[in-house]
DNA sequence: TTGTATGCGTTATCAC
DNA sequence: GTGATAACGCATACAA
């Protein structure tokens, strides 16, 4: 203990601390404090630390798919970019909880998620984390943070990317360069993701007084194919927007049918995507659309994590997404059909 | 407290911990302290633990730098899909140290070293962990495991691959294929990660009964020209193998100076990289070499701690490479020079 | 087999 | 300003 060392005692605390917490310390004191803990190396035990102050500086990472997949692709690696810097910006370290990817199944769930307790507070990835697990902390305090939009559990805090205002963005460029009834391509899913998506396309055809539909791509009632591709063309249709999702589903759906028909963007269809395009696809060229910033979301929500840990104002839980121009769209072309 | 919903108290404690240690329990009672526990989400506070002297099932992950690099090329995320597998595999969970990254000058390294302790025991990533620091932990005995070789640090534990086997591997593949004359073009670094190459490269020779030396690359008596590695050439060298470094700078030189002789491989030269190539080289065609199996680098780095943590005796710190056939290589070939 | 006391190293609250 | 002292939550040896 460095108080041998020095002539002082738990002044130590204070001086280390260097709280100028409204008590002061003479100069004199707190610089044999001082050398005595680097003579001796001294670091007041964390664990003792943590066990008297009630927090211990941990925030909490949890998913219930692994966090370091061996598939690159489905990796958290963006967000934990921004996770980690934001933390060491606010002095937290990071728990990982491997409880999830212990991958069998089993009593995996109880034991994991309670050990979550163990942080200041804990922060959860992926979409499948079941929402009568996270109630239990939410009613009981124990500060939370989803990453996505989660809106179906009161009072559970979330971070998500600000789809609406992006997708919006893209409708408006593409009225902008002289669209006048754009198609969104949909996949047949409810999650807030898809339809934040078709709230902003909406938003976006009122804004700029252009028309447009939705269309979902794997409807049981109709496939996109070629053949309806060519009949929303020949009824004034010159622009497409296809949602992102975990598959690129919608995607894949729109270029295969363009591609089908024989047509090519920009110069015969204009095509945007709501989002990034899937790693496995070829990003040539590079479709219109917008990116998720990854790691700034990461980053919010462990600002966010820290705001309900030290109990003070959350902050904007959305986060902007940024457009990218792409090569996939451009001004109206009138070839087949004639002009209006 | 656990205690207020079963009828016990610090009994807990001893079903919790779960240690078929001497005799004890009444599956009674222990049954019930589990449905309290899980009920109430109750999980022993991981500080309060440890300074009760057990230990928190907590593993730390320090490197100095950035955990989570926003270029994912010099991240430590092959190593970390290893290490997370083992840790939960063994039922630990991960806290990753940002003290690191925190980047700013000043007195992060005290206190982020000292944060270390609050796990049971800590892997250090990179190669920039003052041994100073790391001193410390190792004499007071605290489970410390080094990810990559370090020899300066008597009693310092640590996993790294086997370069010297899987050098030695590479030149008897070029001998097999009929080279008699092989040269090792490396960096002038004393790094355990190039010697340990160049000991492997000879033993090699030796093994195989062929003919070699090393050079290196940037030794300021030589550059690597064209008309060295002509004069070479000349003088029956029909291989050459190079190491892998961080910047990849031997194979870079060594590319360049084939590619500058007007030289292909593998049908005029065979080549060699003692390692993976570098991200931002195209790998096309792949070169012949070994592959460091970085995720089991990470599970091998994390079963030796947990050996140390638990007192057990200590597995093998060497992880085998796995030879990379690859493209740059071939039988020897006698185009300019008479044969022998 | 289970309940009861003690101490781990800090911080925080008081008297000094 | 500085020196005691009570928790903090758990493990552990010990008594019941």
């Amino acid at each position: 203990m460095a108080r041998l060392a020095g002539v002082s005692q738990a002044t130590v605390s204070l001086v280390l601390a260097n709280k100028q917490n409204g008590v002061v310390i003479s100069d004199e004191t707190r610089q044999k404090v001082l050398d005595a803990a680097q003579e001796l190396g001294y670091v007041p035990d964390p664990a003792a630390r943590s066990l008297a102050a009630a927090h211990n500086n941990l925030l909490g990472v949890f998913s219930f798919t692994s966090t370091f997949p061996t598939d690159v692709r489905h990796s958290y690696y963006p967000f934990l970019v921004g996770v980690e810097q934001e933390a060491a910006a606010r002095g937290y370290d990071l728990v990982l909880f491997t409880g999830s990817s212990s991958g069998g199944a089993g009593a995996q769930a109880p034991e994991a998620l309670g050990r979550v307790r163990l942080a200041d507070g804990c922060l959860f990835l992926g979409r499948h984390i079941p929402t009568d697990q996270l109630r239990r902390f939410v009613t009981e305090g124990f500060p939370v943070v989803h990453l996505g939009r989660r809106d179906e559990l009161e009072g559970l805090s979330w971070v998500g990317a600000d789809y609406v205002s992006a997708s919006r963005e893209v409708v408006a460029h593409l009225a902008a360069s002289g669209h006048e009834r754009i198609m969104l391509i949909r996949e047949n899913d409810e999650a807030p993701a898809s339809t934040d998506r078709e709230r902003g396309f909406r938003e976006g055809l009122a804004e700029a007084g252009v028309d447009g539909d939705a269309f979902r791509s794997d409807d049981p009632a109709g496939q996109l194919t070629a053949q309806r591709l060519r009949g929303w063309l020949d009824n004034g249709v010159t622009a497409f927007v296809a949602e992102e999702t975990d598959t690129g589903g919608a995607w894949r759906a729109l270029c295969a049918a363009v591609s089908a028909a024989g047509l090519r963007a920009p110069d015969d269809v204009s095509l945007a995507l709501l989002g990034s395009p899937p790693a496995d696809l070829a990003a040539d060229p590079v479709p219109t659309g917008f990116d998720i910033p990854r790691p700034e979301l990461g980053a919010a929500a462990v600002r966010l994590l820290a705001s309900l840990v030290a109990g003070e104002p959350a902050p904007e839980p959305l986060v902007a997404c940024t457009f990218r121009p792409g090569a996939t769209s451009g001004p109206v072309h009138r070839t087949s059909q004639g002009d209006s």
